[in-house]
DNA sequence: CCTAAATAGTTGATTTTGTCAACTATTTTA
DNA sequence: TAAAATAGTTGACAAAATCAACTATTTAGG
């Protein structure tokens, strides 16, 4: 085992485990946890998804995401139709309410995604994004 | 604001955080929480910190560290001393025991970062890490 | 085609995680 | 040298997450 790439990689995890928290703590002092927002992002992506999918993608247990997802439905951020493939399944839909709220709580982290990228030159901005999209797409397999 | 950039980031970070939600997910059926496994790497990379600083460089409620800290000098990994410099103070430490704790918990997760690097080729794998360090180099402020 | 196993989702009970306020004991500031 | 700030602890509580048991439906295998 290459450890020393391995330590690398760690390193990284932990700078950037620290970049994220930084980006996220404005949403805490949003009415919705980091988990609710997630979910209303998965249905923002996929309008109709059910909520068994969005336990996998997220790896998070299935009652704790009922909870959620009652809670989203009564705050009239999200709707659930029957599917008409599976009796079991409910399709989950983002309301208006639900996107235009999704886009202000992205609002307010973008602010500090800005402020991030203040000290930055444009080209070491351009650089930045560069080297994103590159690592991605290294560790996204091929389709 | 450069929305696109912005943009591209966020997506960047959603992308990130399941990668670090993968490598963290075996840290879970570890008996310590990913807040104590972290306050363990604190102490581990500044023997003699004090517990404020922990406080201030993970975000966390100093009530709710100075628990972790009492579990954690219950089971032995840490230890803690008297500052000299100020009476309020204690200088926390990492027993042998800790230390080897702290490493057996890293091999877990280390085992997971080659099971993600295993798809990919040397020169992959050389490229990925040399991103990385760029963006830690971007993102880091200058002494 | 019909029973057994699997899956979608809900609910109740509980545990774990994290916050808030109040407190003691020191140290710093002015 | 009194007042404010800081380090850390404790008790009470709230939020987040898990576990087990359940209903209803769908799928798979004999």
């Amino acid at each position: 085992m290459e450890q020393a790439l391995v330590d690398e990689i760690r390193a990284f995890n932990r700078f950037y485990t620290d970049i994220i928290g930084l980006l996220n703590r404005n949403f805490l002092d949003s009415p919705y946890s980091l988990a609710e927002i997630r979910v209303v992002y998965e249905i923002f992506h996929q309008q109709g998804i059910m909520a068994s999918e969005i336990m996998d993608s997220m790896h998070i247990d299935k009652s704790y995401l009922s909870r959620i997802l009652k809670k989203l439905e009564k705050d009239g951020l999200v709707t659930r139709e029957k599917s008409g493939e599976d009796g079991r399944a409910y399709l989950l839909f983002l309301t208006e309410t639900g996107k235009t709220e999704f886009n202000r709580l992205n609002r307010a982290s973008d602010r500090q995604v800005v402020r991030l990228l203040e000290p930055l030159s444009g080209k070491e901005k351009e650089r930045l994004v560069e080297l994103m999209k590159n690592i991605k797409r290294i560790l996204t397999p091929e389709t």
